[in-house]
DNA sequence: CTGAAAGCGCTAACAT
DNA sequence: ATGTTAGCGCTTTCAG
C-alpha cells in the first residue's frame, strides 16, 4: 500500500541487478551504463520508489534539519524571520523544526532539548523574556552545536548574533520626539534581562543626554514586552503629577497597548501624549504608529547563512552581524502645528 | 567533542557488556539486572550519551514527524492553529515540519513533496487560494498518507476535515447587518475555488433570501483574501450608482483593507458604510471590526488528534468535524441610533 | 539476566 | 560497468 515500502532491494530483485547498481543509478553516478541507469530509473518510477532519507542520514551521520526557537510566532515578527530562514536552508536541502517557547525559559530549554533529541544540526534562537541562565547555551557552544542568536541575543556569549543596532535606533526615535518639541518623554521598557530592553533603554538615555534633557528616573518603567502590559505603564504615567507628553515604548505591542489605554481614558494621541514604538508591526502601521522597521526577512536569511556556514565548518569564529533599520515617522508622534515651543 | 558521537557500542565496550544489554538498560526493559542497569545509566550519563533517533526510526520504520502546509503564517490565524497542533503531537513525541505555500498551489505541491521526502507520517493541510488540481491529494489518499484538512478544505475529497460552519456564520453576520437596518449589503468574496469563499457567499445569499431581500449580483465581487485586494472592491462598490450601505468581507484582512480605503476616501464607518469581516483577527479587534471568531487552537488540536488516530490506524473513516464559532459585534457595524428605517 | 546475531535501507569502498 | 561486502546505530529475536 504505502509507497515507502519499496526499497532499492525490491528494484534490484525486480531487475536482476545488485543494490549497488540501483543506488548508483538513483544517485546518478557516472560509473554506470546509461541504459541500465535508465532501466532502473524507469522501474523505480513505476514502482513508486521513494528513498528512505533516514537510512541515508544514518549512514552519512546527518539529519538535514535545523531547529528554530522563538518566544512566539503569532505576531508577524518571528514568522517573517522564519520565512527568511526557510528560504535559505530549504534551498540547501535542510528542513526546519520550529518551536515557540511561549516566553518561558523553561519551555525554551525543553524545546532545545527536544530539538537536540531530534538531532538537528544547528540552532537559531531568540530567547524568552525571562532567560537569564546561560548554562544550557554554554553547553551547546562547548559541544560545538552550530548556534545563531537573532533579535533577542545573549551578548555575554561568544556566539553568532544577528541584530539591528537597537541602541542607535532607540536614540533616533527619542531624538525625533525631542525635535518635535516633546520634553517630558517617558520610556516603557521591556523585561530587564533582554538585550533589546537594555539597548533601547540606553538609546533613550543617550538621546536625552545628547540633547541636554534631564533623565527623570520616574519616567522610566519596566513593563515587559506584551500588549496587555501597557496598562500598568499608562496607569502609572498618568498618575504622575507631571505627566509625560510622549511615550517611547520598547516595542509596537506595548505602544499599541498604550494608544488603546490612552484612548480609553480620552487622551488624544499625539495631541495630549505622543506614542512611539519599535519593530514596526502591521497593526502599528494601521494605527499610524511611529516605529522602527526591522528587516525581518533579512535577519532570518543572514542568520540561516551563518548557521549553514557553521554547520559546514567554514568559519568558526563567532561574529555579530548588525543590520540596518529605518525610522518611520507617522501620525502618532507628529505634533499638530508646532504644538509647543 | 560533539556528544552525539557516543554510541551504545562505546558504553558497552567501556563497561564490558554487550550492546544488547546497554540497549535494554536504556529502554528500561524489565529483563535486566537492576544493578547493571544502573551502572549503564550512570555511564551513559557520564559519557553524555545521546541516542541516535534516526537509527531507531530506521529500525521501527517511523519518523515521528508530521508535516503542516498552510498558505502563510505571518498573521495570527495559522500560527494559532499550528500551536494547537504542536501541543497535541509534541506530547506524543512527534515533531512538526511547517511549510507555507505562500498562497501558491505550485509551492504547495513542492512543500508536500519535500515533506514526503522527509518521511512525515501524516499531513495537515490548508490549501492555497488557487489550489484546484486535486490529483496530488488523491494520490496521497490512495497511498494511505494520513491527511487532515483544516479551514480551507477540499470537500470533494473523501478526507478528514476540521472546519467551522462558514455558511451558517456568514448567514449570522449578514443577518446582523440586516437587523441593523442595512439594506444594500455588498459582499467582497474570496478566491473562487476556496471552500470558505463558496460557503461564506452561500451564507450571504441565504440571509438575503431568508429576509426577503433581493440578491443584487452587482453587489458581489470576488476580490481574493488579502488586505491589498480590498482596494479594487471598494473602488468598484463606490463607483456604483446605488452604493452599498454595508460590506461583508470574506475575511478580516479584506475588511480591514476596506476600512482603510473608505477612510482614505473620507467615508465614515459605519455611518456611511458598515463593514464586517470574518475570522476575527487582532488587528480587526483593535479596529473595532465586527467579525466571526474561530476557535483556532481548537481547530489545530482536533486536527492533530484526528491525524494521530489515523497514523495509529485507529479509525480510518474520513470525517468532517465542525467546530463552534462566535459572532462578535463591534463598532464597525453598529449604526448610530436607528440610522435608517 | 545476558550475549550473539540479524537486519532496518542505504552508501561506499573494494573487487571483478 | 557491475557486484560483493561492510557497516551507519539501534532493537529484537533467539540462545544460553
Amino acid at each position: 500500500m504505502t509507497s515507502s515500502k519499496v526499497t532499492i532491494k525490491d528494484i534490484a530483485r525486480e531487475l536482476g541487478v545488485s543494490i549497488a547498481t540501483v543506488s548508483r543509478a538513483l544517485n546518478n553516478s557516472h560509473e554506470i551504463h546509461p541504459e541500465t541507469k535508465q532501466n532502473i530509473l524507469d522501474k523505480a518510477n513505476e514502482m513508486r520508489y521513494k528513498p528512505n532519507i533516514q537510512a541515508r542520514n544514518l549512514l552519512k551521520r546527518r539529519s538535514n534539519m535545523i531547529g528554530v526557537v522563538v518566544p512566539e510566532f503569532v505576531t508577524f515578527f518571528f514568522p517573517e524571520i522564519i520565512i527568511g530562514i526557510q528560504e535559505v536552508v530549504n534551498k540547501e536541502g535542510f528542513q526546519v523544526l520550529i518551536c515557540q517557547s511561549n516566553e518561558s525559559s523553561t519551555l525554551e530549554r525543553k524545546n532545545i532539548e527536544m530539538l537536540e533529541e531530534s538531532m538537528v544540526e544547528g540552532l537559531i534562537v531568540s530567547v524568552a523574556k525571562d532567560t537569564n541562565n546561560l548554562d544550557l547555551f554554554r553547553r551547546l557552544i562547548q559541544e560545538r552545536m552550530p548556534l545563531v542568536f537573532v533579535n533577542r541575543v545573549l551578548p555575554e556569549l561568544n556566539a553568532n548574533h544577528v541584530v539591528i543596532d537597537d541602541r542607535k535606533w532607540a536614540f533616533k526615535v527619542v531624538e525625533h520626539l525631542i525635535k518635535c518639541g516633546y520634553r517630558n518623554i517617558a520610556h516603557l521598557a521591556g523585561n530587564e534581562h533582554l538585550s533589546v530592553t537594555k539597548q533601547r533603554l540606553q538609546g533613550y538615555l543617550d538621546a536625552l543626554t545628547a540633547y541636554n534633557l534631564p533623565v527623570k528616573e520616574h519616567l522610566i518603567m519596566h513593563v515587559g514586552v506584551q500588549q496587555d502590559r501597557a496598562k500598568v505603564g499608562v496607569d502609572y504615567l498618568l498618575s504622575l503629577r507631571e505627566k509625560p507628553d510622549a511615550i517611547f515604548a520598547v516595542n509596537d505591542p506595548v505602544a499599541v497597548g498604550c494608544i488603546l489605554e490612552l484612548k480609553k481614558r480620552s487622551y488624544k494621541v499625539p495631541e495630549d501624549i505622543a506614542v512611539a514604538g519599535f519593530s514596526e508591526s502591521p497593526i502599528g502601521r494601521v494605527m499610524e504608529l511611529t516605529s522602527v522597521y526591522q528587516p525581518t526577512f533579512e535577519i532570518g536569511k543572514i542568520a540561516a547563512e551563518k548557521l549553514l556556514r557553521q554547520i559546514k565548518n567554514y568559519d568558526l569564529t563567532p561574529e555579530t552581524v548588525t543590520l540596518d533599520a529605518k525610522l518611520n515617522i507617522r501620525a502618532s508622534t507628529i505634533p499638530p502645528h508646532k504644538k509647543r515651543q
